[in-house]
DNA sequence: ACGTTGACCTATA
DNA sequence: GTATAGGCCAACG
Protein backbone atom coordinates (compact mmCIF):
# COMPACT_ATOMS: atom_id res chain seq x y z
CA UNK A 1 0.00 0.00 0.00
CA UNK A 2 1.31 3.39 -0.71
CA UNK A 3 2.12 5.95 1.42
CA UNK A 4 -0.57 8.19 -0.19
CA UNK A 5 -2.91 5.99 0.68
CA UNK A 6 -2.06 5.35 4.37
CA UNK A 7 -1.88 9.19 4.86
CA UNK A 8 -5.55 9.67 3.60
CA UNK A 9 -6.71 6.96 6.16
CA UNK A 10 -4.74 8.35 8.63
CA UNK A 11 -6.50 12.26 8.09
CA UNK A 12 -9.73 10.48 7.84
CA UNK A 13 -9.11 8.63 10.91
CA UNK A 14 -8.62 11.79 12.52
CA UNK A 15 -11.65 13.15 11.80
CA UNK A 16 -13.31 14.52 15.12
CA UNK A 17 -16.94 12.95 15.61
CA UNK A 18 -19.85 15.28 14.19
CA UNK A 19 -17.40 17.07 12.26
CA UNK A 20 -16.78 16.00 8.01
CA UNK A 21 -14.33 17.08 5.55
CA UNK A 22 -13.97 17.11 1.57
CA UNK A 23 -12.22 15.26 -0.51
CA UNK A 24 -10.02 18.32 -2.21
CA UNK A 25 -9.17 19.50 1.61
CA UNK A 26 -7.56 16.34 2.18
CA UNK A 27 -5.77 16.11 -1.51
CA UNK A 28 -4.40 19.70 -0.89
CA UNK A 29 -3.59 18.59 2.59
CA UNK A 30 -1.70 15.58 0.95
CA UNK A 31 0.33 17.96 -1.75
CA UNK A 32 -1.99 16.27 -4.55
CA UNK A 33 -4.22 18.89 -5.30
CA UNK A 34 -6.13 18.53 -8.03
CA UNK A 35 -6.01 14.82 -8.07
CA UNK A 36 -9.16 14.27 -5.46
CA UNK A 37 -9.81 11.45 -7.56
CA UNK A 38 -7.18 9.97 -5.84
CA UNK A 39 -9.00 10.10 -2.79
CA UNK A 40 -12.07 8.43 -3.69
CA UNK A 41 -10.20 5.78 -4.92
CA UNK A 42 -8.50 5.18 -1.33
CA UNK A 43 -11.61 5.12 0.01
CA UNK A 44 -12.81 3.05 -2.44
CA UNK A 45 -9.80 0.59 -1.28
CA UNK A 46 -10.84 1.49 2.56
CA UNK A 47 -13.22 -1.19 2.78
CA UNK A 48 -10.58 -3.98 2.01
CA UNK A 49 -8.30 -2.22 5.09
CA UNK A 50 -8.60 -4.07 8.13
CA UNK A 51 -8.68 -0.90 10.42
CA UNK A 52 -11.96 1.00 10.34
CA UNK A 53 -12.04 4.00 8.15
CA UNK A 54 -14.85 6.35 8.67
CA UNK A 55 -14.99 6.84 4.91
CA UNK A 56 -18.91 8.15 5.79
CA UNK A 57 -17.02 11.93 7.12
CA UNK A 58 -15.65 12.10 4.06
CA UNK A 59 -17.94 14.19 1.37
CA UNK A 60 -17.54 16.39 -1.76
CA UNK A 61 -17.04 19.90 -1.98
CA UNK A 62 -21.09 21.01 -2.18
CA UNK A 63 -21.71 18.50 0.87
CA UNK A 64 -23.17 15.90 -1.15
CA UNK A 65 -23.21 12.25 -0.15
CA UNK A 66 -22.07 10.82 -2.93
CA UNK A 67 -20.32 8.01 -1.88
CA UNK A 68 -23.34 6.53 -0.13
CA UNK A 69 -23.76 3.74 -2.68
CA UNK A 70 -20.05 2.47 -1.91
CA UNK A 71 -21.27 1.60 1.58
CA UNK A 72 -23.13 -1.49 2.75
CA UNK A 73 -26.27 0.20 1.49
CA UNK A 74 -27.11 4.25 0.81
CA UNK A 75 -28.72 4.26 4.07
CA UNK A 76 -25.77 3.41 5.58
CA UNK A 77 -23.73 6.48 5.32
CA UNK A 78 -27.05 8.92 6.34
CA UNK A 79 -27.40 6.65 9.46
CA UNK A 80 -23.38 6.68 10.55
CA UNK A 81 -23.76 10.72 10.17
CA UNK A 82 -27.04 11.16 11.83
CA UNK A 83 -25.48 8.91 14.65
CA UNK A 84 -23.21 11.54 15.13
CA UNK A 85 -25.33 14.32 15.26
CA UNK A 86 -24.57 15.15 11.54
CA UNK A 87 -28.34 16.77 9.89
CA UNK A 88 -28.67 14.91 6.35
CA UNK A 89 -31.31 16.11 4.33
CA UNK A 90 -31.86 14.82 0.79
CA UNK A 91 -28.48 12.92 1.30
CA UNK A 92 -26.69 16.87 2.00
CA UNK A 93 -24.96 17.91 5.01
CA UNK A 94 -26.77 20.78 6.68
CA UNK A 95 -24.82 23.48 7.89
CA UNK A 96 -21.50 22.16 5.94
CA UNK A 97 -19.56 24.61 6.07
CA UNK A 98 -19.95 25.03 9.58
CA UNK A 99 -18.83 21.09 10.38
CA UNK A 100 -16.42 21.37 7.99
CA UNK A 101 -13.01 20.33 9.38
CA UNK A 102 -10.12 21.40 7.18
CA UNK A 103 -7.13 19.12 8.78
CA UNK A 104 -5.30 21.94 6.93
CA UNK A 105 -6.85 24.40 9.50
CA UNK A 106 -7.12 21.85 12.45
CA UNK A 107 -4.60 19.06 11.63
CA UNK A 108 -1.66 21.62 10.51
C1' DA B 1 -1.33 -2.41 -24.25
C1' DC B 2 -5.35 0.85 -25.02
C1' DG B 3 -9.64 2.94 -23.88
C1' DT B 4 -13.03 3.95 -20.45
C1' DT B 5 -14.47 5.03 -15.99
C1' DG B 6 -14.54 7.24 -11.53
C1' DA B 7 -16.64 8.37 -3.66
C1' DC B 8 -13.76 15.18 -7.56
C1' DC B 9 -12.32 20.12 -8.26
C1' DT B 10 -11.41 24.45 -10.74
C1' DA B 11 -12.23 27.41 -14.34
C1' DT B 12 -14.67 29.68 -18.02
C1' DA B 13 -19.16 31.10 -20.48
C1' DG C 1 -26.49 32.20 -10.43
C1' DT C 2 -26.28 27.65 -13.23
C1' DA C 3 -24.13 25.09 -17.15
C1' DT C 4 -20.46 23.07 -19.56
C1' DA C 5 -15.50 21.83 -20.31
C1' DG C 6 -11.10 20.33 -18.91
C1' DG C 7 -7.78 18.16 -15.93
C1' DC C 8 -6.02 14.78 -12.78
C1' DC C 9 -4.10 9.73 -11.95
C1' DA C 10 -5.12 4.99 -10.82
C1' DA C 11 -7.85 0.85 -11.52
C1' DC C 12 -10.85 -2.17 -14.62
C1' DG C 13 -12.28 -4.54 -18.88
Amino acid sequence: MSDFYQQVYEVVRQIPIGRVTSYGAIARYLGTAGSSRMVGWAMNLAHHQSVYVPAHRVVNRNGLLTGKVHFGSPEVMRELLENEGVVIVNDCVIDFTRLFWDPMNELL
